[in-house]
RNA sequence: GCGGGCGUCGCCAAGUGGUUAAGGCAGCGGCUUGUGGCGCCGCUAUUCGGGGGUUCGAAUCCCCUCGCUCGCCCCA
Protein backbone atom coordinates (compact mmCIF):
# COMPACT_ATOMS: atom_id res chain seq x y z
CA UNK A 1 0.00 0.00 0.00
CA UNK A 2 1.80 2.79 -1.49
CA UNK A 3 -1.02 5.58 -0.13
CA UNK A 4 -0.20 7.12 3.04
CA UNK A 5 -2.42 6.48 5.96
CA UNK A 6 -2.85 6.54 9.72
CA UNK A 7 -1.11 4.27 11.76
CA UNK A 8 -2.87 0.61 12.55
CA UNK A 9 -5.70 1.49 15.16
CA UNK A 10 -4.90 5.21 15.38
CA UNK A 11 -8.37 6.80 13.86
CA UNK A 12 -9.34 9.88 12.19
CA UNK A 13 -12.19 11.61 13.93
CA UNK A 14 -14.33 12.85 10.64
CA UNK A 15 -16.87 16.39 11.09
CA UNK A 16 -19.75 13.63 10.82
CA UNK A 17 -18.33 12.12 14.31
CA UNK A 18 -16.51 14.99 15.53
CA UNK A 19 -20.52 16.51 15.80
CA UNK A 20 -21.25 13.93 18.01
CA UNK A 21 -18.32 13.81 20.12
CA UNK A 22 -18.69 17.93 21.32
CA UNK A 23 -21.94 16.94 22.14
CA UNK A 24 -20.97 14.21 24.89
CA UNK A 25 -18.08 16.27 26.27
CA UNK A 26 -20.43 19.02 26.46
CA UNK A 27 -23.08 17.38 28.29
CA UNK A 28 -19.78 15.53 30.98
CA UNK A 29 -18.80 19.01 31.44
CA UNK A 30 -21.79 20.42 32.34
CA UNK A 31 -22.42 17.77 35.05
CA UNK A 32 -19.01 17.80 36.14
CA UNK A 33 -19.95 21.41 36.63
CA UNK A 34 -22.55 20.35 38.73
CA UNK A 35 -20.48 17.55 40.80
CA UNK A 36 -18.22 20.61 41.69
CA UNK A 37 -15.55 18.88 39.76
CA UNK A 38 -12.44 20.77 38.30
CA UNK A 39 -10.88 19.86 35.07
CA UNK A 40 -6.70 18.86 35.04
CA UNK A 41 -4.63 18.35 31.82
CA UNK A 42 -1.70 16.02 32.16
CA UNK A 43 1.12 14.94 29.55
CA UNK A 44 0.53 12.28 26.97
CA UNK A 45 4.33 11.47 27.40
CA UNK A 46 5.29 10.38 31.25
CA UNK A 47 8.01 9.07 32.54
CA UNK A 48 7.63 4.85 31.88
CA UNK A 49 8.20 4.11 35.70
CA UNK A 50 5.59 6.54 36.88
CA UNK A 51 2.54 3.58 34.86
CA UNK A 52 5.24 0.58 35.98
CA UNK A 53 4.72 1.48 39.61
CA UNK A 54 1.32 2.91 39.12
CA UNK A 55 -0.38 0.46 36.88
CA UNK A 56 1.61 -2.38 38.16
CA UNK A 57 4.75 -4.27 36.55
CA UNK A 58 2.73 -7.60 36.02
CA UNK A 59 -0.46 -6.28 34.13
CA UNK A 60 -1.00 -6.68 30.60
CA UNK A 61 -0.65 -3.07 30.43
CA UNK A 62 2.70 -2.39 31.74
CA UNK A 63 3.87 -5.86 30.38
CA UNK A 64 2.99 -6.03 27.20
CA UNK A 65 0.44 -2.76 25.84
CA UNK A 66 2.72 0.31 26.35
CA UNK A 67 3.84 2.49 23.83
CA UNK A 68 7.78 3.25 24.91
CA UNK A 69 10.65 4.69 23.79
CA UNK A 70 13.99 6.09 24.82
CA UNK A 71 13.91 10.23 23.86
CA UNK A 72 16.96 11.83 23.00
CA UNK A 73 18.32 11.85 26.50
CA UNK A 74 18.10 8.34 26.37
CA UNK A 75 15.12 8.43 28.82
CA UNK A 76 12.59 5.94 29.06
CA UNK A 77 9.33 7.51 27.93
CA UNK A 78 5.96 6.10 27.62
CA UNK A 79 2.54 7.54 26.31
CA UNK A 80 0.20 7.37 28.83
CA UNK A 81 -2.31 4.19 28.69
CA UNK A 82 -4.23 5.49 31.20
CA UNK A 83 -5.38 8.51 32.79
CA UNK A 84 -5.08 8.07 36.79
CA UNK A 85 -1.55 7.76 37.30
CA UNK A 86 -0.88 11.09 35.96
CA UNK A 87 -3.23 12.58 37.56
CA UNK A 88 -2.32 11.27 40.80
CA UNK A 89 1.55 12.34 40.03
CA UNK A 90 0.63 15.76 39.14
CA UNK A 91 -1.28 15.64 42.21
CA UNK A 92 1.82 14.92 44.21
CA UNK A 93 4.09 17.12 42.41
CA UNK A 94 2.33 20.48 42.96
CA UNK A 95 0.91 19.61 46.13
CA UNK A 96 -2.53 19.70 45.69
CA UNK A 97 -2.93 16.87 48.02
CA UNK A 98 -2.29 19.10 50.99
CA UNK A 99 -5.15 21.14 50.27
CA UNK A 100 -8.55 19.29 51.22
CA UNK A 101 -10.25 16.67 48.70
CA UNK A 102 -9.45 16.94 45.03
CA UNK A 103 -12.18 16.24 43.02
CA UNK A 104 -10.57 16.26 38.95
CA UNK A 105 -11.78 15.21 36.08
CA UNK A 106 -10.00 14.82 32.64
CA UNK A 107 -10.42 13.67 29.08
CA UNK A 108 -8.20 12.83 26.09
CA UNK A 109 -7.01 10.00 24.07
CA UNK A 110 -4.80 6.87 25.63
CA UNK A 111 -2.40 4.61 23.96
CA UNK A 112 -2.29 0.85 24.48
CA UNK A 113 -0.55 -1.14 21.93
CA UNK A 114 -3.55 -4.43 21.08
CA UNK A 115 -4.89 -5.62 18.49
CA UNK A 116 -7.96 -3.56 17.63
CA UNK A 117 -11.51 -5.47 17.50
CA UNK A 118 -14.79 -3.45 18.10
CA UNK A 119 -14.82 -0.79 20.50
CA UNK A 120 -10.52 -1.20 20.96
CA UNK A 121 -8.35 1.09 19.61
CA UNK A 122 -4.80 1.29 20.06
CA UNK A 123 -5.29 5.48 20.49
CA UNK A 124 -8.56 5.71 21.80
CA UNK A 125 -10.03 8.15 24.33
CA UNK A 126 -11.24 8.28 27.76
CA UNK A 127 -13.06 10.45 30.00
CA UNK A 128 -12.63 10.25 33.77
CA UNK A 129 -12.78 11.37 37.30
CA UNK A 130 -10.72 11.53 40.25
CA UNK A 131 -11.59 12.43 43.70
CA UNK A 132 -8.87 11.91 46.03
CA UNK A 133 -8.76 12.75 49.34
CA UNK A 134 -12.19 11.27 49.92
CA UNK A 135 -12.72 7.78 51.90
CA UNK A 136 -16.41 7.07 53.11
CA UNK A 137 -18.69 4.62 51.22
CA UNK A 138 -20.43 7.65 50.58
CA UNK A 139 -17.64 9.01 48.11
CA UNK A 140 -17.78 5.70 46.47
CA UNK A 141 -21.50 6.41 45.77
CA UNK A 142 -21.60 9.40 44.49
CA UNK A 143 -18.65 9.01 42.41
CA UNK A 144 -20.85 5.85 40.96
CA UNK A 145 -23.78 8.02 40.56
CA UNK A 146 -22.14 10.97 38.58
CA UNK A 147 -21.16 8.29 35.95
CA UNK A 148 -24.64 6.60 36.12
CA UNK A 149 -26.09 9.90 35.63
CA UNK A 150 -24.30 10.90 33.17
CA UNK A 151 -24.71 8.12 30.71
CA UNK A 152 -28.38 7.90 31.08
CA UNK A 153 -28.60 12.19 30.41
CA UNK A 154 -26.80 10.91 27.18
CA UNK A 155 -29.75 8.46 26.33
CA UNK A 156 -27.83 5.40 26.75
CA UNK A 157 -30.75 2.54 27.71
CA UNK A 158 -30.04 -0.83 28.43
CA UNK A 159 -26.99 -0.39 30.92
CA UNK A 160 -25.88 -2.53 34.22
CA UNK A 161 -24.09 -1.49 36.98
CA UNK A 162 -22.10 -4.56 38.00
CA UNK A 163 -20.56 -3.86 41.37
CA UNK A 164 -17.90 -5.87 43.60
CA UNK A 165 -15.74 -5.33 46.37
CA UNK A 166 -12.11 -6.73 45.88
CA UNK A 167 -11.60 -6.22 49.98
CA UNK A 168 -8.06 -4.77 51.03
CA UNK A 169 -4.80 -6.16 50.23
CA UNK A 170 -4.73 -8.88 52.44
CA UNK A 171 -8.33 -10.04 52.04
CA UNK A 172 -6.78 -10.45 48.36
CA UNK A 173 -3.98 -12.63 49.28
CA UNK A 174 -5.81 -14.37 51.53
CA UNK A 175 -8.74 -15.16 49.04
CA UNK A 176 -6.23 -15.85 46.21
CA UNK A 177 -4.35 -18.64 48.62
CA UNK A 178 -7.86 -20.56 49.00
CA UNK A 179 -8.58 -20.03 45.66
CA UNK A 180 -5.13 -20.79 44.46
CA UNK A 181 -5.39 -24.40 46.41
CA UNK A 182 -8.95 -24.95 45.39
CA UNK A 183 -8.55 -24.58 41.73
CA UNK A 184 -5.26 -26.67 41.59
CA UNK A 185 -7.37 -29.54 42.73
CA UNK A 186 -9.15 -29.65 39.83
CA UNK A 187 -7.05 -27.78 37.27
CA UNK A 188 -7.86 -30.58 34.50
CA UNK A 189 -10.86 -28.70 34.15
CA UNK A 190 -9.79 -25.40 33.49
CA UNK A 191 -9.07 -24.10 29.82
CA UNK A 192 -5.64 -23.39 28.72
CA UNK A 193 -5.50 -19.54 29.12
CA UNK A 194 -6.62 -19.81 32.78
CA UNK A 195 -4.07 -23.03 33.84
CA UNK A 196 -1.68 -20.60 33.06
CA UNK A 197 -3.39 -17.55 34.95
CA UNK A 198 -3.16 -19.66 37.73
CA UNK A 199 0.37 -18.62 38.50
CA UNK A 200 0.45 -15.61 36.66
CA UNK A 201 -2.42 -13.63 37.87
CA UNK A 202 -5.44 -16.09 39.51
CA UNK A 203 -7.88 -13.43 40.58
CA UNK A 204 -8.32 -12.80 36.35
CA UNK A 205 -9.33 -16.81 36.28
CA UNK A 206 -12.60 -15.54 37.88
CA UNK A 207 -13.80 -13.00 34.85
CA UNK A 208 -12.30 -15.97 32.18
CA UNK A 209 -15.08 -16.03 29.29
CA UNK A 210 -14.56 -20.03 28.79
CA UNK A 211 -17.88 -21.40 29.27
CA UNK A 212 -16.65 -24.60 31.34
CA UNK A 213 -14.37 -22.80 33.47
CA UNK A 214 -17.48 -20.39 34.51
CA UNK A 215 -19.42 -23.51 35.77
CA UNK A 216 -16.75 -24.63 37.54
CA UNK A 217 -16.34 -21.36 39.13
CA UNK A 218 -19.65 -21.59 40.21
CA UNK A 219 -18.84 -23.90 43.30
CA UNK A 220 -15.52 -22.19 43.90
CA UNK A 221 -14.87 -19.93 47.33
CA UNK A 222 -15.40 -16.44 47.07
CA UNK A 223 -13.77 -13.28 47.78
CA UNK A 224 -16.79 -12.32 49.63
CA UNK A 225 -16.31 -14.75 52.29
CA UNK A 226 -12.46 -14.04 52.97
CA UNK A 227 -13.45 -10.65 53.64
CA UNK A 228 -12.29 -8.57 57.04
CA UNK A 229 -15.00 -7.64 59.12
CA UNK A 230 -14.43 -4.13 58.06
CA UNK A 231 -14.18 -4.41 54.44
CA UNK A 232 -17.75 -6.73 54.40
CA UNK A 233 -19.31 -3.82 56.22
CA UNK A 234 -17.54 -1.41 54.01
CA UNK A 235 -19.31 -3.07 50.71
CA UNK A 236 -22.61 -3.16 52.72
CA UNK A 237 -22.90 1.02 53.10
CA UNK A 238 -21.91 1.14 49.68
CA UNK A 239 -25.17 -1.07 48.63
CA UNK A 240 -27.07 0.09 50.84
CA UNK A 241 -26.75 3.71 49.53
CA UNK A 242 -26.67 2.92 45.97
CA UNK A 243 -30.77 1.46 46.69
CA UNK A 244 -30.89 4.62 49.05
CA UNK A 245 -30.32 6.67 45.34
CA UNK A 246 -32.22 4.09 43.29
CA UNK A 247 -29.22 3.25 41.05
CA UNK A 248 -30.08 -0.44 40.37
CA UNK A 249 -26.78 -2.82 40.60
CA UNK A 250 -26.04 -6.27 40.55
CA UNK A 251 -23.55 -7.50 43.02
CA UNK A 252 -20.85 -9.97 40.26
CA UNK A 253 -18.90 -11.41 42.62
CA UNK A 254 -16.45 -12.06 39.62
CA UNK A 255 -15.85 -8.66 38.84
CA UNK A 256 -11.90 -8.17 39.11
CA UNK A 257 -10.03 -5.11 37.81
CA UNK A 258 -7.02 -5.34 35.68
CA UNK A 259 -5.01 -2.34 37.35
CA UNK A 260 -2.90 -3.49 40.60
CA UNK A 261 -3.75 -0.39 42.31
CA UNK A 262 -7.85 -1.36 43.07
CA UNK A 263 -9.29 -2.43 46.57
CA UNK A 264 -12.23 -2.48 48.09
CA UNK A 265 -15.13 -1.19 45.82
CA UNK A 266 -14.89 -1.76 42.09
CA UNK A 267 -17.51 -1.31 39.43
CA UNK A 268 -18.22 -1.53 35.75
CA UNK A 269 -21.16 -0.13 33.44
CA UNK A 270 -21.80 -2.59 30.68
CA UNK A 271 -23.80 -2.80 28.04
CA UNK A 272 -25.51 -5.58 25.65
CA UNK A 273 -24.71 -3.35 22.52
CA UNK A 274 -20.97 -3.58 22.70
CA UNK A 275 -20.44 -6.94 21.93
CA UNK A 276 -16.85 -8.57 23.24
CA UNK A 277 -15.90 -5.11 24.50
CA UNK A 278 -18.96 -4.36 26.75
CA UNK A 279 -17.67 -2.25 29.51
CA UNK A 280 -18.34 1.57 28.64
CA UNK A 281 -17.27 2.50 32.18
CA UNK A 282 -14.83 0.97 35.09
CA UNK A 283 -13.29 2.21 37.99
CA UNK A 284 -13.40 2.10 41.97
CA UNK A 285 -11.61 2.96 44.48
CA UNK A 286 -7.50 2.85 44.81
CA UNK A 287 -6.22 3.62 48.44
CA UNK A 288 -2.60 2.82 47.83
CA UNK A 289 -1.61 4.72 44.91
CA UNK A 290 -0.96 7.70 46.12
CA UNK A 291 1.22 6.38 48.61
CA UNK A 292 3.05 4.03 46.39
CA UNK A 293 3.90 6.98 43.73
CA UNK A 294 5.84 8.48 46.91
CA UNK A 295 2.88 11.30 47.62
CA UNK A 296 1.15 11.52 51.51
CA UNK A 297 -1.53 7.98 52.43
CA UNK A 298 -4.86 9.22 50.60
CA UNK A 299 -7.90 7.89 49.82
CA UNK A 300 -9.18 7.91 46.51
CA UNK A 301 -11.84 6.72 44.22
CA UNK A 302 -12.64 7.49 40.53
CA UNK A 303 -13.74 5.57 37.17
CA UNK A 304 -12.86 6.38 33.65
CA UNK A 305 -15.56 5.90 30.79
CA UNK A 306 -14.27 4.78 27.17
CA UNK A 307 -15.29 7.57 24.40
CA UNK A 308 -15.12 5.36 21.25
CA UNK A 309 -17.80 2.69 23.51
CA UNK A 310 -20.04 5.42 24.33
CA UNK A 311 -20.47 6.70 20.53
CA UNK A 312 -21.18 3.43 19.30
CA UNK A 313 -24.44 3.15 21.79
CA UNK A 314 -25.24 6.70 20.68
CA UNK A 315 -27.21 7.18 17.57
CA UNK A 316 -28.17 10.57 18.39
CA UNK A 317 -28.47 13.23 15.53
CA UNK A 318 -27.13 16.58 16.21
CA UNK A 319 -28.10 19.13 13.63
CA UNK A 320 -25.28 21.08 11.85
CA UNK A 321 -27.92 23.27 9.53
CA UNK A 322 -27.16 27.19 9.17
CA UNK A 323 -29.20 29.39 10.44
CA UNK A 324 -29.55 30.76 7.11
CA UNK A 325 -28.16 30.12 3.35
CA UNK A 326 -26.42 32.96 1.63
CA UNK A 327 -27.76 32.63 -2.06
CA UNK A 328 -25.64 35.14 -4.26
CA UNK A 329 -24.87 35.72 -7.93
CA UNK A 330 -22.94 38.38 -9.42
CA UNK A 331 -20.18 40.50 -9.33
CA UNK A 332 -21.79 43.13 -7.29
CA UNK A 333 -23.92 40.71 -5.52
CA UNK A 334 -21.09 38.15 -4.77
CA UNK A 335 -18.59 41.05 -2.83
CA UNK A 336 -21.88 42.29 -0.96
CA UNK A 337 -22.29 39.12 0.17
CA UNK A 338 -19.31 38.39 1.62
CA UNK A 339 -19.73 41.18 3.13
CA UNK A 340 -23.10 40.49 4.76
CA UNK A 341 -22.53 37.05 5.20
CA UNK A 342 -19.49 38.50 7.71
CA UNK A 343 -21.86 41.08 9.38
CA UNK A 344 -24.61 38.38 10.35
CA UNK A 345 -21.59 35.82 11.34
CA UNK A 346 -20.70 38.42 13.72
CA UNK A 347 -23.99 39.11 14.82
CA UNK A 348 -24.66 35.43 15.76
CA UNK A 349 -25.96 33.79 13.24
CA UNK A 350 -25.06 30.82 11.46
CA UNK A 351 -24.40 31.55 7.79
CA UNK A 352 -23.75 29.06 4.74
CA UNK A 353 -22.23 31.75 1.86
CA UNK A 354 -22.71 29.42 -1.28
CA UNK A 355 -19.41 30.81 -3.11
CA UNK A 356 -20.24 28.07 -6.28
CA UNK A 357 -21.34 31.56 -8.56
CA UNK A 358 -23.41 28.83 -9.81
CA UNK A 359 -27.17 29.36 -11.37
CA UNK A 360 -29.31 30.46 -8.84
CA UNK A 361 -31.31 27.02 -9.49
CA UNK A 362 -28.70 24.96 -8.07
CA UNK A 363 -27.98 27.38 -5.32
CA UNK A 364 -31.17 26.99 -4.32
CA UNK A 365 -31.07 22.83 -4.67
CA UNK A 366 -27.66 23.56 -2.01
CA UNK A 367 -30.11 25.58 0.05
CA UNK A 368 -33.18 23.11 1.01
CA UNK A 369 -30.32 20.35 1.67
CA UNK A 370 -28.48 22.71 3.75
CA UNK A 371 -31.40 22.20 6.03
CA UNK A 372 -31.44 25.95 6.50
CA UNK A 373 -34.80 27.24 7.40
CA UNK A 374 -34.33 30.23 5.30
CA UNK A 375 -32.45 31.67 2.47
CA UNK A 376 -31.16 35.06 1.96
CA UNK A 377 -31.46 35.71 -1.74
CA UNK A 378 -28.55 38.21 -3.16
CA UNK A 379 -28.56 39.61 -6.91
CA UNK A 380 -26.65 42.28 -8.66
CA UNK A 381 -30.29 43.63 -8.93
CA UNK A 382 -30.48 43.81 -4.89
CA UNK A 383 -27.15 45.01 -4.61
CA UNK A 384 -28.59 48.22 -6.80
CA UNK A 385 -31.72 48.42 -4.99
CA UNK A 386 -30.19 48.07 -1.49
CA UNK A 387 -32.53 45.15 -1.09
CA UNK A 388 -31.84 41.41 0.26
CA UNK A 389 -34.37 39.06 -0.39
CA UNK A 390 -35.38 36.73 2.43
CA UNK A 391 -36.95 33.43 1.54
CA UNK A 392 -38.56 30.31 3.97
CA UNK A 393 -37.31 27.56 2.52
CA UNK A 394 -39.15 24.92 4.57
CA UNK A 395 -42.97 25.18 4.33
CA UNK A 396 -44.81 28.07 3.05
CA UNK A 397 -44.86 31.73 3.91
CA UNK A 398 -43.78 34.62 2.09
CA UNK A 399 -40.56 35.77 0.44
CA UNK A 400 -40.29 39.16 1.92
CA UNK A 401 -37.30 42.11 0.64
CA UNK A 402 -35.83 43.69 3.06
CA UNK A 403 -33.33 47.20 2.76
CA UNK A 404 -29.98 46.24 3.03
CA UNK A 405 -26.99 48.57 1.89
CA UNK A 406 -24.67 48.72 4.89
CA UNK A 407 -24.49 45.79 7.42
CA UNK A 408 -23.57 48.34 10.06
CA UNK A 409 -26.52 50.77 9.47
CA UNK A 410 -29.18 48.49 8.10
CA UNK A 411 -28.06 45.12 9.90
CA UNK A 412 -30.60 45.17 13.35
CA UNK A 413 -33.72 45.75 11.19
CA UNK A 414 -32.79 42.61 9.06
CA UNK A 415 -31.76 40.53 11.64
CA UNK A 416 -34.80 41.20 13.81
CA UNK A 417 -36.85 39.93 11.02
CA UNK A 418 -34.19 36.49 11.03
CA UNK A 419 -35.89 36.02 14.63
CA UNK A 420 -32.84 37.44 15.99
CA UNK A 421 -32.38 40.45 18.77
C1' G B 1 0.73 -12.75 20.60
C1' C B 2 -3.25 -16.55 18.51
C1' G B 3 -7.66 -17.75 15.34
C1' G B 4 -11.99 -16.62 11.65
C1' G B 5 -14.03 -13.31 7.73
C1' C B 6 -13.12 -9.53 4.06
C1' G B 7 -10.48 -5.96 0.48
C1' U B 8 -13.76 -3.41 -7.18
C1' C B 9 -14.52 5.09 -7.55
C1' G B 10 -15.74 9.35 -1.45
C1' C B 11 -20.04 5.57 0.06
C1' C B 12 -23.08 1.10 -1.42
C1' A B 13 -22.37 -2.51 -5.11
C1' A B 14 -22.51 -6.04 -10.01
C1' G B 15 -18.86 -8.89 -12.13
C1' U B 16 -15.97 -15.65 -10.37
C1' G B 17 -10.57 -16.49 -16.87
C1' G B 18 -12.03 -13.46 -22.67
C1' U B 19 -11.19 -7.85 -22.49
C1' U B 20 -14.71 -0.64 -23.61
C1' A B 21 -14.94 -2.78 -15.33
C1' A B 22 -22.66 -2.55 -14.73
C1' G B 23 -25.74 0.30 -11.58
C1' G B 24 -27.18 3.40 -7.32
C1' C B 25 -25.93 7.43 -3.78
C1' A B 26 -22.92 11.64 -3.13
C1' G B 27 -20.05 15.41 -6.01
C1' C B 28 -19.31 18.67 -10.28
C1' G B 29 -21.14 21.00 -14.89
C1' G B 30 -25.35 22.02 -18.14
C1' C B 31 -30.70 22.54 -19.56
C1' U B 32 -31.73 27.48 -16.22
C1' U B 33 -28.00 34.66 -14.13
C1' G B 34 -32.98 35.03 -11.29
C1' U B 35 -35.93 31.06 -7.60
C1' G B 36 -35.40 25.41 -4.99
C1' G B 37 -36.67 20.36 -2.91
C1' C B 38 -38.62 17.15 -9.18
C1' G B 39 -36.82 15.99 -14.07
C1' C B 40 -33.45 15.39 -18.13
C1' C B 41 -28.29 15.47 -20.24
C1' G B 42 -23.14 15.12 -19.42
C1' C B 43 -18.54 14.36 -16.38
C1' U B 44 -16.20 11.64 -12.27
C1' A B 45 -11.96 3.72 -11.64
C1' U B 46 -6.46 3.28 -18.23
C1' U B 47 -8.22 0.00 -13.18
C1' C B 48 -10.10 -3.91 -9.29
C1' G B 49 -5.31 -2.88 -1.58
C1' G B 50 0.12 -3.83 -3.15
C1' G B 51 3.95 -7.15 -5.35
C1' G B 52 5.15 -11.51 -7.94
C1' G B 53 3.56 -15.88 -10.73
C1' U B 54 0.31 -19.12 -14.12
C1' U B 55 -2.06 -18.00 -19.02
C1' C B 56 -2.52 -16.08 -25.80
C1' G B 57 -5.58 -13.42 -22.13
C1' A B 58 -6.59 -12.22 -14.82
C1' A B 59 -10.66 -7.99 -10.80
C1' U B 60 -11.56 -13.20 -11.53
C1' C B 61 -6.56 -18.98 -10.48
C1' C B 62 -1.78 -19.55 -7.22
C1' C B 63 2.01 -17.43 -3.77
C1' C B 64 3.69 -13.49 -0.71
C1' U B 65 2.54 -8.98 1.53
C1' C B 66 -0.32 -4.82 3.44
C1' G B 67 -4.77 -3.27 5.40
C1' C B 68 -9.69 -3.65 7.47
C1' U B 69 -12.91 -6.44 10.51
C1' C B 70 -14.75 -9.97 14.30
C1' G B 71 -13.35 -13.16 18.31
C1' C B 72 -9.49 -14.96 22.04
C1' C B 73 -6.40 -12.35 25.26
C1' C B 74 -6.79 -7.59 27.72
C1' C B 75 -9.49 -3.39 29.19
C1' A B 76 -12.49 1.94 29.16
Amino acid sequence: MSQLQSLRGMVDLLPEQTRHWQNVEAVAREHFRRAGLEEIRTPLLEVTDLFARGIGEATDVVGKEMYSFLDRGERSCTLRPEGTASVVRAAIQHGLLSQGVQKLWYSGPMFRYERPQAGRQRQFHQIGVECLGASSARSDVETIALAWDLLADLGLTGLTLELNTLGTADDRKAYRNTLVSWLEERSDQLDADSQKRLTSNPLRILDSKNPTTQALLNDAPTLQAALSADSASRFEEVQRLLAQLSIPFTHNTRLVRGLDYYGHTAFEITSQQLGAQATVCGGGRYDGLVQQLGGPATPAVGWALGMERLLLMLDSHVNTAPDVYLVNRGDQAETAALGLARALRNAGLAVELDGSGAAFGKQFKRADRSGAPLALVLGDGEVTQGLVRVKPLLGEGEEQSLPWRDPAMDLPELLKSLGCH
